[in-house]
DNA sequence: TTGTATGCGTTATCAC
DNA sequence: GTGATAACGCATACAA
């Protein structure tokens, strides 16, 4: 309410209201010092004056910015591609809203600016805490985070790979036994995988559970590595399709290289499940949209974004935070997974 | 450098340099007032102090807080499933990091709670401007935001719908021709459509398209209208598919839906593309995912995004922004789209 | 070229 | 319960 060009700051309402600046201040806040009458009024002329305290000032006065920073790694086609990122964006929001949060979001290129932005945030104070995804082994962002304790941070990785920061941890060693059960108990002697980059955390762990597992079950195993994109995925696939014996099943890393794999796999003349049985990562919309439907380790993205958030509010209200929990992964089985074929 | 904690200001800065703050300042900001000497020097301090201009003081003395603004339709799941708007964020996002821009993101979980965050951002200042997407028809935030000229604002939308407001606009009417024409060179003459939500604008634009142009060429045209998640256009198509004599070609609004209606028809024994041809639009990954693939009109949604982040930023300037055009859609033929059948 | 002083809009401390 | 006033950290007009 109010064509105001020139702001209106806190000695408007001040004036308004006949009250002195502070007791505009208190009341807003819901402090003390000022009367039930004089509270109510203020709060009345503040809503019709359209004020609400100026974002800057407040940041500066209380040293707090009420902002969260998220980075996202800089590659357009992988971020478009791949809902991880989108769905744990709706669940950081949907958690950082009923606290009067907001998201402070950069791109970075590589390794090189992410540690940038994070310096940039260190010294600038645009957020008063930031997250950490997709972690690499020893990756050096730990180090300088951990250098400034200063900066809270959150990470989102095996707990293995944040050097005791706060740790939001998915059980993914589990996750990769559930995978290798399900094929097994359906008589598969020979799987493949189709993993994410070599580099990153999760990448070195499920490669690592995947390994031990098959190996104690005395199955065969093979492990290419790709860049989540579908046209890696449909490559890696032709390539596993191609040696003999071929893998009587595939489990790809993420929904979008189960997908490109399962249609090269079509186009092969390969049919799913019948020759080859195809297992997912994430459970994304594509594998009930795809045909046949797709099998997958289905996570709750959204309420990781929930969590991640909540924990983050933990940090900036100064209490501790350790290594907590994403809620556990469940298989779903679908269409994608047979019985393995006779003989390859 | 530093293992600082109590933080550094520019004034510590000004004395390990042993000049004033002003010195440091106008050395930083690369304005004249200081030689070259000092400058060098200031910059050298600087740096390994770690010190950078704290962003809440910075905001409040310059009254610009180097953030655009970008609300999140808040549907968890649609919001993962469709990849638009990651796209655009990518495209926003690297615009912006070359012009040492944020962006700060919010989540509405509905109409009303969009315009309390716009409203929000207009009394707080806490964003330089702002983007507007997904308008409807009559929009109530387009009014809200011409009320407040002080908050730049940029819309995506049809240029019909911003009332007047900078926007960036793309032509779905020719697309829509582009679409309708190839199935019509491919003998298709019973062409049926999977639309969005009714009320978005650009389904109504889309909608108007379609409909003089398949009445100019004498084309059964139907549409049936959903919320984009694979789940709608599965059961749209297998409605469409149920009457006789049936669309021998389907165009999705996107390629969720597309993907899913692909399943669907799969599924019910209808053949793509020998009983049914298939479109999608915005052509994302899974067009080429999918199999067969899916033939599309497809857009550049990073540079949508670059060049709305670009005009945000003349707007941000004082620069006046009329209505800007998003680069042309493309049809991208594939195998999805053939002749259509003798006779239904 | 350099240093000093004031404003930016809050919060919070302190007298009243 | 209320009203001046000092931070908060920077930019900048102004004086030296």
């Amino acid at each position: 309410m109010a064509g105001n060009k020139g702001k209106v700051t806190i000695f408007d309402v001040a004036k308004a209201a006949g009250v002195s600046s502070s007791a505009v201040s208190y009341a807003l806040n819901g402090k003390p010092g000022v009367s039930e009458a004089t509270r109510a009024k203020v709060l009345r002329v503040a809503s019709e004056l359209g004020w609400k305290p100026n974002g800057a000032a407040q940041s500066l006065a209380e040293s707090k910015t009420r902002r969260i920073g998220l980075i996202l790694g800089y590659d357009p086609k992988l971020l478009s591609v791949e809902p991880y990122m989108m769905g744990l964006i709706s669940g950081l929001g949907a958690e950082l809203e009923e606290h009067d949060y907001s998201m402070l979001v950069r791109l970075s290129i590589g390794e090189e600016d992410e540690r940038a932005i994070i310096e940039d945030w260190i010294a600038t104070g645009n957020v008063d805490a930031l997250l950490l995804t997709n972690l690499e082994i020893g990756d050096p962002r730990v180090d300088l985070l951990k250098e400034h304790p200063t900066m809270k941070a959150l990470a989102i990785a095996d707990a293995s790979l944040t050097g005791g920061l706060p740790t939001l941890t998915s059980d993914d060693a589990a996750a990769c036994g559930m995978a290798v059960q399900h094929l097994y108990e359906l008589g598969h002697r020979n799987i493949a995988r189709v993993a994410g980059p070599e580099e990153l955390g999760h990448s070195y762990i499920r490669d690592a559970a995947f390994s031990e597992i098959t190996s104690e079950l005395g199955i065969k195993y093979r492990c290419l590595h790709a860049d989540y994109t579908p046209e890696a995925g449909a490559d890696a696939t032709r390539r596993l399709l191609s040696v003999s014996p071929r893998p009587t099943a595939i489990i790809y890393d993420n929904d979008v290289m189960a997908l490109a794999g399962e249609s090269a796999a079509n186009q092969l003349g390969v049919s799913v499940p019948g020759d080859l049985s195809i297992m997912s990562w994430d459970d994304s919309f594509m594998c009930t949209a795809a045909h046949p439907n797709i099998t997958a380790l289905n996570r709750d993205i959204v309420e990781a974004g929930r969590m991640a958030a909540a924990l983050m509010l933990k940090l900036i209200d100064g209490e501790e935070v350790g290594v907590v929990e994403e809620p556990p992964y469940h298989l779903r089985a679908r269409e994608s997974t047979g019985p393995a074929p006779a003989e390859a």
